[in-house]
DNA sequence: TAAGTGTGTGAGTGCACACTTACAAACTAG
DNA sequence: CTAGTTTGTAAGTGTGCACTCACACACTTA
């Protein structure tokens, strides 16, 4: 039955972005994305073409986790101004990632860029999230660079795990980000 | 000779941020720093308890090298005011991360917080350029917090390759932001 | 019922790599 | 000169993991 292999690769893509959250890429063996998601490891890598050709579906799968939740806080907007717009962009995207698989993802694809299809996947992804909030927001270049920047920012909050800091750097570091 | 030792341990440090940056720690072979420090593996496992000790000590040299920069750059701000030195100490590092060695190995750093040990050599890196940069150019935390955030943007338009995307988001994201 | 097709796995295979050990050459100290 | 220390390596060892293959069950279709 087709629906059925569909049906497995929806489960596997999301015990993957897990998995790959938390471990990375090279640190990761398909044998836990196949354990998490209850099936055989030798059927993951019938489902898709290797490691890399399911990570980088699990990168397509993130992204459009990430754009869907934009997309539908921009709708949640108070207001239609770009800032307005932008602030509810950035509500829906930091509740999102509460459980942090999401940007765990993120922030383990970009360190393996130097994989050529990976480095695709993540311009794809951003490309897609960028240029939804440029045109939906109608904000400025800067308005946008500002917006991925402190999104950036929270990559290394979450990672470095400051918000359990208290000291002023951290708390400096960590000003007005909703925490977890 | 202990002098000659100490040597080695610098000459392999440096060969490691190299090499851990391009690859990352889990797809980083010890050969593949021995090969580039001219030395033998074994020879690295004497110097540095284990892969993870060797990743540590590069951690260490890195955000070194990162402070000093910052340091030095904050001597050559053209005024005291907080705005003056903060752009004197984001000129040095925009310059400093030229040959991306830095800025990529920040990135596999922060990749692999899910180790302890490597998830303490971050925080201790970003204590020490934070707290300084929060001190010496007298900033506000919102200040800082900019600061940071604009750097961290740095890291995802390096892995990703925006320089060499022309398209209008990529645009917005690279703007003002010093290409190498 | 028989043949075909899609879903699924157990049991390998081969290789890369972290780490060790045994050994050797150079230098130093007494 | 010799005994000891330091610098260095070649050659393993064991393990984990990406990927394959032969095989089996279920379900459809003729």
């Amino acid at each position: 039955m087709r629906s059925t292999a569909e049906a497995r690769r929806v489960t596997v893509l999301n015990a993957a972005v897990s998995a790959f959250a938390r471990t990375g890429f090279h640190a990761t063996p398909v044998t836990a994305v196949a354990a998490a998601a209850g099936i055989s490891e030798a059927y993951v890598f019938r489902l898709f073409s290797g490691k890399l050709g399911l990570f980088v579906a699990a990168a397509g799968a993130c992204f459009d986790r990430i754009a869907a939740a934009i997309e539908a806080g921009a709708e949640q907007a108070t207001g239609s101004s770009p800032e307005e717009v932008l602030d509810a962009m950035g509500a829906a995207y930091a509740e999102l990632i509460a459980d942090r698989d999401l940007l765990l993802f993120q922030v383990q694809a970009q360190a393996v860029t130097d994989i050529p299809e990976i480095a695709e996947a993540v311009r794809a992804g951003y490309r897609r999230v960028a240029t939804f909030v440029q045109d939906r927001a109608g904000a400025t270049d800067a308005q946008v660079q500002q917006f991925f920047a402190y999104g950036q920012l929270c990559h290394l909050i979450v990672t470095a795990g400051l918000e359990q800091v208290s000291e002023p750097w951290a708390r400096a570091l960590t000003a007005g980000i909703r925490h977890p």
